[in-house]
DNA sequence: CCCATATATGGACGTACATTCATTTTATGA
DNA sequence: TCATAAAATGAATGTACGTCCATATATGGG
């Protein structure tokens, strides 16, 4: 039983990188195993023996692939982030240029089922009761980082400026922290009450705060376009 | 070196409760021992080794007056819901009656430094990290309980129909609702950045998206009160 | 003054943990 | 076809954990 299958296959089409199995593959795996286990059983109760039985593989190959398991934990949030970013800059390419339809994408976006769902604030959660203990995972665990903030905070500076603010760049930084706090809020309401949290009630409550002080460029239901 | 000293002193001033050193000490002791270790050193880091070392107590004792340490983390849980609610009827008890000044109360005492400081963020967070993978604490992981929350929604009742809204309850709802999400955003901005958070702002910030909604109740400085 | 009892101690126990590493399995270039 | 190295394995190791319990100490009533 030494060689069952040549699989000679692709002779001249991948043989650049001499992978055997795939190690790419079995980090994925154990990475996924490992947010599987922040989910079902707790941050606390996630140990080596519990991600290798659920990503089905050996002891060892934690301590192959990643020097540690803290290294670990640390690759699975990063890899949470990540998951978290590419799909909100997804739903962003598909949107409207314009200020109050790239603000309302954000908040739909981030109040949306690919994003906000038990797994998801479960993990951020997770990560985030264990962020002050553990430094490399406290750059992972903020939802809300510069670039985001940025691209929001100067689609609010452009409506403040619109509706004539004395001061927009003032307003605006303090709607675009608000909004944002906002969103936390809701990813809250969500990990402490999924059973009777509601989408479009969140969405109705930030836009009303946003139609109260963005009067010409938000109602009750998102961006006002004409 | 039998009895080194009688120590007959207060004869008959506290011999009510005939307790020898204090067990209610040593639960207290035990208590603030386990929410100093998760300040520390984190929830996951937290032992029972940790635990009564830092209270100067001897293994056993969680045992002796906790089932186990489970027990004795969801007393900390509990204890520190206890806190919180006691410091925040306080500030309320000494506030003014107006619905606007309720609100503002609630406001301002929940960012304040009593409640708002980085021990009990790191408290709260990391209970909350846990709470999806033990039941027992979830019941004490959330800061807006139902009595609380009742007493914002019917403030923001009275100011709703004071402003003429057509319809009032919904109204307060939501702002109710939007109100404590502003809240728990900034209780996480806090924990994410400490350092460069501001409860100024963080109020300021609240108060003018009320102002947008109840501009004859709130303006950037919290409640008009005429 | 002594004894019953509450309070406290810390060594012992079995388990589960993260990590190591000698060995085996597999895939592919030569 | 075979040699080689990557990929994968899981038994072994030592440590730290939660819990138990036999023992010690302090206290106040009788």
């Amino acid at each position: 039983m030494k060689k069952k299958l040549s699989t000679k296959e692709n002779p001249k089409q991948e043989e650049r990188q001499p992978r055997r199995y795939s190690s790419e593959e079995s980090r994925r795996l154990l990475i996924e195993a490992t947010l599987d286990s922040i989910v079902d059983v707790g941050f606390s109760s996630t140990s080596v023996s519990e991600i290798v039985t659920r990503a089905n593989l050996s002891r060892g190959m934690v301590h192959l692939y990643f020097d540690n398991k803290d290294t670990l934990l640390v690759a699975a949030a990063k890899h949470a982030a990540e998951v978290y970013f590419r799909n909100l800059s997804d739903q962003l390419e598909s949107a409207g240029s314009r200020p109050q339809e790239i603000i309302e994408t954000v908040i739909l976006s981030d109040l949306g089922e690919a994003l906000l769902n038990e797994r998801m604030v479960k993990i951020w959660f997770a990560f985030r009761g264990e962020a002050h203990a553990n430094k490399a995972i406290t750059q992972f665990s903020d939802t809300r980082d510069e670039q985001l903030r940025g691209m929001i905070f100067d689609a609010f500076v452009e409506v403040a400026i619109e509706q004539g603010e004395p001061e927009p760049a003032k307003f605006a930084r303090d709607t675009t922290h608000g909004t944002l706090a906002l969103l936390e809020g809701m990813w809250t309401d969500f990990l402490l009450h999924s059973d009777s949290f509601s989408r479009k009630s969140a969405a109705r409550i930030i836009f009303r705060f946003l139609s109260g002080v963005y009067p010409q460029h938000f109602d009750l239901d998102g961006a006002i376009v004409k």
